[in-house]
This record gives C-alpha cells, structure tokens and sequence, in this order.
DNA sequence: GCCGGCCGCATTGTATACAGAGACGTATTA
DNA sequence: TAATACGTCTCTGTATACAATGCGGCCGGC
C-alpha cells in the first residue's frame, strides 16, 4: 500500500547490520581498553540501557567475547570482565612469538618480491609518524607491521588466531610503547624486513624471535602497571599524563 | 514444606548444566564428525525439533561453534556446516606444528623428571592398545599424547588453542589413521619422548616438526578421501568397510 | 518462450515474558 | 551476640511472540 518507487531510500534508516554484531563491537572495544574493571560483573539489564538494545542480541555478543578470551562467564552467575592476569598474558606472548616465528618463515618462502617491496614502504611511512603520535597509533602501526607479515605467510588460520592475540595483549602494547620502545621496534622491523628480503629464513625467525623475547621479558613490570591504569581512571588507558 | 534433610538427592533430576551447553556439545560433535554436509543450511527450527530445546539455547551453541570454526554464518541467511577445505586444514595442521614445536621446546625446559616418567608410561600403555582397536580409539590415544606435552609446556593458551584445531582436524586424522598409520607414529612418539627426557630441546622440537610435517605432505590425499566419506554416508567417518 | 516484477511463505532477528537460581537482609533463637 | 533459617528481590535461563528479511513461485508483459 505504502510501497515506494524503486531506487529511493528506505523509510526508516534501518539497522542496516545486526544489532548484536553492533553491540559486539562495544562490548569488544570497551573490554579491550578495560573499561569494564577487572572481574567485574557485567549484568545485561545495564547494558540494555546502555547499548539500548534488548537482551537477546547482548547476550550473543557477550557469549562470543567469552569464547574469544575476553570476558569470563559463571553458570547463573553472568558474565565478569576478565582479570588481569600475568600469567595469561604470558601464555599469550609466547603463542604470539610462536606463530609469528613460524609466520616469518613462511614469509621468506612466500612473500612475492612485489610484496616485500610494499612492505618496506610500509615501514618507511610508518616509522614517518609525528614524535607525538599516540601510543595508539604507534602500537597501531606495530601491530599492523607484524600482521602484513602474517598475511605473506599465506596462513588464513594463523593471521586470524594473531589477530585475536593482539586484541588480547593490545591493552599491555600501550604500555609497553609508553615506555619509550619506538625506536628499538623500528630498528627491529628493518632488521626483519632486511632478512626477508635477504630470503634468509633462519635469519629472519631469529629476529622476530627475539623481539618478541624482549618484550616478553618485561610482561611482568608492564601489568604492574597496568593495574594502576585501569584503577585509576576510565579514561587512562588511552592518554598517557602529559 | 516438602524440604528433606541434607545429603538427599534433589527430587527432580533437574536438568543440572544448561540447556545452551548441551546443545553446543551435540551440535559440536555434529560438525566435527561432518554429519552434516559441508555447506548444508542449518535451520533453527529443524533442530529445535531434534534437541527439544527452543532457539535461545540453540542460537547461543551455534554462534560458539561459528567462533570456534565448526560453522560458518551468513547474516539474515543463518548458519551453515563450514566447507571441507583443504586449504584450511592445510593452515591448520601448520599452525599445529608451529605451536606443538614450540611447546615442545617449552616441556624441555619445564616438564619434571617425574612428568616424564608418566608420559612414558602413557605411550606404553597406548602401545598394547589391541591390533583392531578403533581409529576413533587410536586418534583420541595420538592427541592425548601430543595433549600430553603441550600441557608439559605450562602455556594454557597454547594448550587451549591446540586443543580447538584438534578438533577441527579430527576427522583427517580419522582417515589418515586409517591408512596404517599406527606404526609410524608410535616410533615417532617415541622418539619425541627419549629427546624430551634427554632435555634436548632442538633434537625434540625436529622430532615435533618432522612428525607433524609428514602428515602435512599427505592432506591433499586425506581431503580427497574425506569427501568421499562424508557423501557416502552418515556413519561414514566412523567405520571402514572391512 | 523468456524475462522481470510482485506476492506469499519460510526463516532469521529482536524483544519480552516467565521461570528458576542465587544473594542479601532480617528476624528469631540459642 | 552470633549463627542460622527464611523470605524477598535481583538477575540469569529459556521459551515464545512478533517483526523483518530474503527466497522462490507465479503471473504478466514483451
């Protein structure tokens, strides 16, 4: 009856995408830069009036951050904000410096030389970068670094098991970069880019090696402080006291 | 009014885990032995009717099993079996060996002397599992062992990620069993196990690489043999026509 | 006869109602 | 005063109703 000439927009602006896909991006973003506290329970009446979306799509997108490692759940209980945990995001580096090791060698063996070319523009622009650009920015670029050198290894699992590996670990990189790691990554990432270049596996496996080793090597230091952050403020993930 | 004294068994057997969990443990098993067809359409109501629960529960297991990698999801169209794609199990199986060298390097370093006295005592009982053992059996006897280790590296991360692409690989290992696999791969445990307790961590990690590789050279075959089962029947992947 | 559009049905997306479990406070008793 | 038991209330677990989307069949036009 009210049926519309063809070509013209919808009425309604319309969802356009799941709300659930929607509200799993949120919740995603919040828990990443914990802005829920750590254990925390996370009651879906709250985040129906603040996502203003009913409970059906909140759950879906809260059951998937579980499985992906982001929150926790207890049977009756609901959903808490994964702890901080040391030890967990320790685990995660050394799955992340296993996959990138396996990764990196793969790439000698795949990467097209057209590839590793733009690879190294890439780092050109990026080491570019202003001296006052955000720590979000700058773990942005690392890890942006690393993920094109997953994708050469043409291994679809191993980018998407990284990918989630970096949200993961993403809130401990800030404050890794804080601490004035910039230059000591460049220096690292041409070394590899060198390597790859060089088609030299071994070579290259032993430099991604050890610049995840390095990092590793301070997770402890780096979550101490990363306690504080999160107590002390919303906000003090993002924004480093000028 | 009707309370009974402590130490009773609740009156009502009571359904006792959630209803979503039991879903996703059958909808899992399911998919794992492809008893639905690659890319066949799962619709809600059909398994409303086979698990007798509503589609609540069966939504939330579905959507594990998407982020899990069992099924894949298209929006407004629902969710489908995921393809048997040799290019994925290909990934899979690298990814596996990347981290199951890795772990071995790491059960090196931090499995005790009495650990590995216990994984010796597993292989030799898994040995006098009988001639016409089942290769469902013998599968669950492999990744036990593989399991075995990577819980000696002390990474839960790792173990939990292995344990997912297990899964996922299941039912290649099923078929690459059955072509007389058996023999191979207990001397290669073997092997594995004398370098672990010889505190050989690259002699261990080759012994890891070169297990895993060998299989690796055989998926295309494996593939092959796999959408043969998997079209010829249900309980295909179970049994071999004697 | 073939192509395109329209309509109806089947299926998914979302909201909500209701039931059950757990947590907390209060009152009662030893 | 302390411990316990009960009741209430909040929150999660599940079912179901309703809305919206997309697909397929049918009809009409070329």
């Amino acid at each position: 009856m009210e049926r519309e000439p063809l070509g013209r927009v919808r009425r309604r602006p319309r969802t356009q995408v799941n709300l659930a896909e929607r509200a799993y991006e949120q919740l995603r973003t919040m828990a990443i830069t914990y802005q829920f506290r750590p254990l925390e329970r996370l009651a879906e009446a709250d985040l129906v009036k603040r996502l203003k979306v009913s409970r059906t799509p909140i759950r879906e997108a809260l059951n998937r951050l579980v499985t992906e490692g982001f929150l926790v759940f207890t049977p009756n209980r609901g959903f808490q904000c994964r702890p901080l945990d040391a030890k967990e995001i320790f685990d995660l580096y050394e799955v992340r410096r296993s996959l990138e090791v396996a990764a990196a060698r793969l790439a000698v063996e795949r990467a097209s030389d057209a590839e590793l070319e733009e690879l190294g523009a890439f780092l050109k622009t990026s080491r570019a970068a202003p001296e006052g650009a955000s720590v979000v920015d700058l773990v942005g670029l690392d890890e942006a670094f690393h993920e094109r050198i997953a994708t050469l290894s043409r291994n679809g699992e191993l980018l998407h098991i990284l990918r989630n590996i970096n949200a993961r670990i993403r809130f401990c990189r800030w404050i890794d970069m804080e601490n004035g790691r910039r230059q000591a990554t460049q220096t690292e990432h041409a070394e590899m880019l060198e390597a790859l270049m060089a088609r030299d596996a071994d070579r290259c496996a032993a430099a991604m090696n050890g610049h995840i080793t390095r990092r590793l090597d301070q997770i402890v230091d780096v979550i101490r402080e990363g306690y504080a952050r999160i107590y002390m403020g919303a906000d003090a993930a993002r924004s480093r006291p000028g």
